[in-house]
DNA sequence: CTTGACTTGGACATCTGTGTCTGATTTATT
DNA sequence: AATAAATCAGACACAGATGTCCAAGTCAAG
């Protein structure tokens, strides 16, 4: 019986070992590329515990894989920004608890970010990031609207500017310039003031 | 052959055609990793109208070209950065005289950037953009100072986070989500709110 | 002008990685 | 147990890049 209530378009009857294959080689390749961007698909299938020859029996090409593993990081982060709940509650609140999320799943993925962000074009990347950043608009036009967050600038704008801040904490955290307990206020401290509204009069309570 | 680590300050006695040759291949390089940040030798010595071999006869490896493409790119910033006098007048506005030459430059070398982020580590690459962010130091210290610059973090992550903004200012422009005109403005206004001191109880008049 | 530094053009060896193929073997499914 | 799917192990062709080398020619400097 196909009980295939899977997942998106194309579900593909294979047998049970090779979707642990492909599931071991995209780990595989997650982990391998984390620690060099370079990684050879020999490496990767060491790392899968699986032959190179394996990789091309469920991936055409590097490229292909590189494609799946981007998907597969996207993914996770888009759900857990999606757990995170960006329409809940006050606007600010809940940017701080969606980025709180985001970044931890940032430093899993740093690397592949970099990889992406040399192999593919501005645009095609960013149309990638889709299903994590369309998660932000909402959210931060609801803030715009509200005038929590600054409206003289696009949300598409706070939305960069949010990520690379993300980013950078990242980054400091790794180079040891940060303190695993400091970064995460201080990178939130400095994402709100960054789009938050300027405030001409307003009381703090 | 005892060549003992000549740094800058050793200035060989070369021939005239030779200072020309390898003036030549750093621009060529500059102009082919600009377009190609994996772009081969042959390639650099293809737009420095230069043979491959004259190359190999200023730079022992690929590695050290890349050294000395660095080098002179982070001078260059280096130069525009100082040039626009860091310590000069109003702090806020010190500071964004001095983003905006910087910003001019970074468009050229962004891909520059990209290429040492991946090749080199991440303290390498921070000891190697020493000329520059070293500029910026006094500048905000005596922001901070006057109050005029958030205090709660450090020099280092202001620094960080200027950087990160300037970078995305100029990636949202190449990618054609924030015309020329309003680039400059929104980067500015931008950083400043990021790195401005909380105004606790401004009063409005 | 003469010498030596520099460049050219090309060949060359070497290495690394990708992608293909094949035959033997194991494993999941029915 | 039978069958088909999947993996293994290893060889192979191929491409591209790096770095070396050399013989011949060109150019700058004394």
């Amino acid at each position: 019986m196909p009980k295939t209530k899977t997942t998106a378009s194309a579900p593909k009857r294979r047998r049970a070992d090779a979707e642990r294959s492909i599931s071991a080689i995209v780990n595989g390749a997650l982990e391998a590329l984390a620690s060099d961007p370079d990684a050879s698909m020999a490496e990767i299938a060491r790392r899968a515990g699986v032959v190179r020859a394996t990789i091309y029996m469920h991936f055409p090409t590097r490229e292909a894989l590189l494609d799946a593993v981007m998907e597969r990081s996207t993914e996770m982060v888009a759900q857990a920004t999606r757990e995170a709940e960006p329409e809940r509650g006050d606007s600010k609140e809940a940017l701080e608890r969606v980025l709180l999320a985001t970044w931890e799943q940032l430093s899993q993925f740093h690397s592949v970010l970099q990889i992406n962000i040399n192999r593919l074009s501005a645009k095609e990347l960013h149309r990638r990031h889709l299903p994590i950043t369309t998660q932000f608009v909402p959210l931060l036009e609801r803030g715009q609207a509200e005038g929590v967050f600054r409206s003289d600038v696009s949300a598409q704008w706070l939305i960069a500017v949010l990520r690379a801040i993300v980013h950078v904490a990242s980054t400091e955290l790794q180079a040891g310039r940060l303190s695993q307990a400091e970064v995460e206020q201080t990178m939130l401290t400095t994402a709100l003031a960054a789009i938050s509204s300027p405030q001409p009069a307003r009381r703090r309570r």
